[in-house]
DNA sequence: CTCATATAATTGTCCTGGACAAATACTTGA
DNA sequence: TCAAGTATTTGTCCAGGACAATTATATGAG
């Protein structure tokens, strides 16, 4: 068997990094540094694939790329360690519940159990506030410090949103003012922001129409309008490029009727710059006061 | 305010056409044909965006660019008109169970309860084998006809996938043999497949565990032997790009121990080349097969 | 006339190497 | 110690060329 080597667009799939920076990278900083075909065409070797996600990574906890392509590999490998010493002290809960423990020993059906028996004990209402906030962060953390893999993330995210889907799927079906259309612009994947919203909206009387996700702006805006919509929400996970959410967030607001307010959340655009026209909500608790506040004015009309 | 102009990201966002072909197009064909600011970089009008959407829809039914954009205004429109004679003859049961007409009425708690209905008079296996195939390819053949818009289709999706997985979540947790793991390769991005393959599965006493969609290869590697996987699934949408399938379902067998299988499903492969090692459905009844000759090979050892 | 094969046109994706603006780090002076 | 200005870093865009894969068309055999 001939060694596997990746073309560049495979590349870009694996790890997310765009086709015009790998090339910049390779320009810039030697590294990555794939084979060439007959005709010319980048091939990867797998190793070196894997270094570019582990550079992502660090690169996502604030190290910037020209130092970590000019590491040894040794040295790269030990700037996942030191961090890890944080987990001792922080999430004690999390770990204390468990969470991060099934997902290491790959126990699927333990973890299922373990977030329906949470949901159960505290309601939905004190899951979605205190809990969920709390689990993702754990996860995302212990993803960060190299402790867990891509698909221990996919799988925590596939459970929790089956968790999610299965207790508001139980809650009777809301017909209430506000009406609130749910989505996330394009490249925004991450969907669980959005089911929490949508069952702390639903416990509160308001209907949800969620289009899931990556839903094209020109398309938000005819669904809103289309949905009679009172409030379009969009969430934005810490992944999100923040640098793009300004003015995407901005087009939109421009894009829509003024009568709509646009309520938008998420790590992704926390202590972003304040918008007219638009909320920007820090935590959940936050869309519950914005609710509230939102039924006030329409009362005082 | 002034004109609105989305730049080539933006563009490749809301379309979902590389910027390089974007590019490419205006070079070849004088269309799109964006506007530049200062720095000399493009800047495209709405209504040119949305004439790209269009020329999309258009190829997505066999037609060539070269020849769309030749075309003016009126001659591309009338192309989307004259293939809706069809819907008359086709999928009446569709009709009759008046989903696409809740879709296009935007009645979303309607349609929802329309999805329940008809998943508790007819069962989970009956509805997922024969119902839920019938309705997507309904959607996605008014979607091409333009019949339907792309966050009518988001809606559409969205309510099926909450039905599916509330109907999934109500099973007894299944823990036998064979250990199925779900998801889909990067880029694609459709979960309704996955669903399906997971309740008929888990129907049949198999233990699921989905990773959700868009599942890094290395990571599904990595995940089908942290989870003792005895088959990956994959599920690819006619969506997906039919050359890419190929090299990217080989690259993944040769990456995966001999002992553990690999289907693959959907529009997306089906009538593919057979691969050595691959074991390709076209319909969901293949699967209830598969896993019948799975375990008869079992079985027989 | 029908089908298979060879040739031509079409089309997407890759390439190089240059440019620039936004984000980040560093320096300087109050 | 902090704020404002300068330098560096970094990602994304651009032009225009090349090529391989797909699709259409022409040609010839049965």
């Amino acid at each position: 068997m001939s060694r596997l080597l990746m073309n560049i667009s495979a590349v870009e799939r694996e790890t997310g990094v765009l086709k015009d920076t790998l090339r910049m990278w390779e320009r810039r900083y030697g590294f990555p540094q794939p084979e060439r075909d007959d005709g010319g065409e980048r091939g990867y070797p797998l190793d070196q694939v894997e270094k570019i996600r582990l550079i992502k990574r660090l690169m996502s906890k604030g190290w910037r790329p020209g130092k970590l392509m000019s590491l040894p590999d040794e040295e790269l490998a030990a700037l996942t360690q030191p961090l890890a010493v944080a987990e001792a002290e922080g999430d004690q809960s999390a770990l204390q519940s468990g969470v991060l423990d099934q997902l290491r020993k790959h126990d699927a059906g333990g973890l299922r159990d373990l977030l329906r028996h949470d949901l159960h004990s505290l309601g939905l209402q004190q899951f979605v506030l205190d809990k969920v906030p709390m689990l993702n962060r754990a996860v995302g953390e212990a993803w960060e410090r190299g402790e867990i893999q891509v698909f221990e993330e996919h799988l925590y995210t596939e459970l929790m949103q089956a968790t999610l889907r299965q207790a508001i799927g139980a809650l009777p079906p809301a017909s209430g003012r506000p009406r609130l259309l749910l989505t996330t612009v394009p490249e925004e994947q991450h969907v669980l922001g959005l089911l929490m919203i949508e069952a702390l909206m639903t416990l509160e009387g308001a209907t949800c129409i969620s289009l899931g996700t990556q839903t094209p702006l020109a398309d938000i805006c005819r669904a809103a309008e289309a949905q009679q919509a009172d409030i379009v929400a969009l969430s934005f996970s810490a992944a999100f490029p923040s640098r793009q959410a300004g003015p995407l967030i901005g087009q939109l607001r421009s894009r829509l009727p003024g009568t709509i307010e646009l309520w938008v959340g998420g790590a992704g655009v926390a202590r972003h710059n304040p918008l007219a026209g638009v909320r920007l909500m820090n935590t959940l608790q936050d869309a519950r006061e914005a609710l509230a506040v939102w039924r006030d004015g329409r009362l005082a009309q």
